[in-house]
DNA sequence: CATATTCTTGACTAATTTTGTCAAGAAATT
DNA sequence: AATTTCTTGACAAAATTAGTCAAGAATATG
């Protein structure tokens, strides 16, 4: 899935922007989720760039401008968000059935295609609000050591 | 989680190993499954090197050497396989809890933490032999169009 | 209108990772 | 002794990810 830094950085970005919802009409300003979250700015405003095409932000120009939620956050899921962002429909070595190797070959791949199933239900099942009102709760708890992951996350 | 191409070949290569598991005593050479698999003998060579070194492949040099599982299929999990491949433990970002944000930098956290345990349990409850059986039974059916995936799996 | 604020764009660079190669050697079999 | 096959480590090429920059366009406010 390539969820790397970028993909990891938006999801972050949503969920600051998210944070803000109530606040009707205001909106937020790349720096200031660029310090809060501590991304890059310039490479925020890439970030956005992509999540706004995808027409998950809305953004206004100019003194008090910003970016604001398309939508509820009831109604953006962490997999709309990443799959914003990480751009590798990569399925390049055995794009669709042609060239699969006939036995083991083959069999790997329903493999990762059941973890790609997987993943994305996963991912689809989250929106920003659960993530976020999920947090309020927890908040103190943070449990101490990150376990040594399969999956990079950072 | 990189699953990179490399874990992917190791995943096939396992498997290839795994379908000669009843013939006692014989050996899988480097090459052969080179070619089966289409795997780039060198590269092989280096991945198979560190399945070995996880214990996970027992190898015998010299005429009709080559390697076999060290255990049953039904003992050695694709999780097994990936963990001795990809081999970042990469927490680089935001290692432990100590410079993690407090707000919104720690609930992204936990997300992408609850996603790495359902990955790793994913990846853990499946044996080589599973994936073997599950095989044979659809070897026919191997469905049609591999979706968008959001895990880009080759 | 002038000015300050803030997003927008595209092209570019640097760092890192992934993918792969190679050659010399060691072990085992016949 | 000769052949087969794994073993090792260091290296190189390709691809991807991460990040920068500068010039510009849009909007609000006084």
């Amino acid at each position: 899935m390539r969820l790397t830094k970028k993909g990891k950085y938006a999801v972050s970005a949503m969920l600051d922007i998210a944070s803000f919802e109530d606040k009707k009409r205001s909106f937020v300003k790349i720096q200031d989720i660029s310090k809060r979250q501590r991304i890059p700015n310039s490479y925020l405003e890439q970030i956005l760039r992509n999540l706004r095409r995808e027409g998950l932000l809305i953004s206004v120009t100019g003194p008090n401008g910003g970016y604001r939620l398309s939508r509820n956050s009831k109604d953006i899921t962490i997999a709309d968000i990443v799959m914003s962002i990480e751009d590798r429909l990569d399925s390049t070595e055995c794009g669709g059935t042609a060239d699969c190797l006939l036995g083991e070959e083959c069999l790997s791949h329903s493999l990762w295609s059941q973890l790609n199933e997987e993943l994305e239900s996963f991912l689809k099942n989250k929106s920003l609000a659960d993530v976020l009102s999920k947090n309020k709760k927890t908040i103190v708890k943070s449990s101490s050591k990150e376990t040594n992951n399969l999956i990079a996350v950072g």
